[in-house]
DNA sequence: CTTTTCCATTAACATATATCAAGAAGCCAA
DNA sequence: TTGGCTTCTTGATATATGTTAATGGAAAAG
């Protein structure tokens, strides 16, 4: 059950010990979410990091009564409203799961007692962070130099996946267009 | 001089020892650039994260010869293409400075040598990363889920120092909007 | 199996915002 | 002071993209 994890972290850390794995691993909860489900609602605060054990999950704004979506996580990746988590403040974004999903979250006031406790995690922290502002920042990239097309492109050629498991309407607000619009686009590419 | 430094530093690791300052100030560089000049070229590898002891600098894409700006670092704040610079790899975006600037520069190299010989740092390096995350993870929520207005009162409300010190044109990109559009808008808004 | 709900497509139309072009205003240099 | 940049404003026009609405098919629910 922990094996993805587990070698998550020893790539982040290759000098953690079995000792400093167990702390962390007595920390971890298992969750589990029926498609559908909400992890974690804007306003509240965002109660844990999750690594998806299986599923696939979402996250997204909700705007005049749509929504927005701006990442997903399948198996063996990371998701969380990070913004919300670290400074324990309402979120802003909602987050829910388009499959039935496992995740095993590592719940905020465990990750700061593990901080405190086995420094060495502040590596894996620095770690996870940088990554997660170098996703968020190429995300930006695209979405302010790509058209709509080109962003639309990219991810058929780097996330192919997301076709296949997410619903076409999510796809255009995380590309950031209109439904119809992806759908004339899409219609435009296979001439 | 490191005054300001040193400060954020030590509340970023409030354990911090005269002996670790000195390693981290000991492989500092002050550098200095004229009004306009680049800090870091689109294309190059960002050798730095700067921290601005005096003056403004400027984060930019430049797309079919076009500049849109990402954000502004004034004194005491720190700016860096931290992706390029995390990843050693070639930046998207350039920096320049607005105004003469004095910027006090811990290169790559010296950083990773910091991270490996006083672990400690590794916090001070989670922060920053966190730091950053949440900033542009909450330039992209404007972005998403404001309108051009609003994108623009938010300015006026929290970065006000933008409105007296960066051209208005710099700033329509930045809300992301064209110049004309950001004049029509300041019309509206005086009415 | 049906029935219902959800989702993708398409067309007609609306609109926000960009683009182009010209002039005015401010600012710096000589 | 004068001229030349740079920046801002304003108007006319263009266009990409959104909106509304209708249809049909696929998937889920019963």
């Amino acid at each position: 059950m922990f094996d993805g994890i587990r070698q998550y972290y020893q790539e982040l850390i290759p000098k953690l010990s079995d000792e400093e794995w167990q702390q962390l691993e007595n920390r971890l909860v298992i969750e589990s979410y029926p498609k559908g489900s909400l992890v974690c609602r804007e306003g509240e605060n965002c109660k844990g990091v999750y690594y998806i054990h299986k599923g696939l999950a979402r996250l997204y704004y909700t705007v005049d009564g749509r929504e927005i979506c701006t990442g997903f996580a399948k198996e063996g990746e990371y998701l969380s409203e990070y913004d919300s988590f670290l400074t324990q403040s309402p979120a802003s974004q909602s987050m829910d799961v388009l499959e039935d999903t496992i995740a095993i979250n590592l719940p905020y006031e465990k990750m700061q007692d593990l901080y405190r406790n086995y420094p060495i995690f502040n590596q894996a922290g620095r770690k996870i962070a940088e990554g997660l502002f170098i996703l968020i920042s190429r995300y930006n990239t695209r979405l302010l130099t790509l058209s709509p097309e080109d962003r639309y492109q990219y991810i058929i050629d780097n996330q192919y996946h997301l076709i296949q498991r997410v619903p076409q309407y999510m796809l255009a607000s995380f590309i950031g267009i209109s439904p119809e619009h992806l759908s004339r686009i899409r219609k435009k590419m296979t001439r």
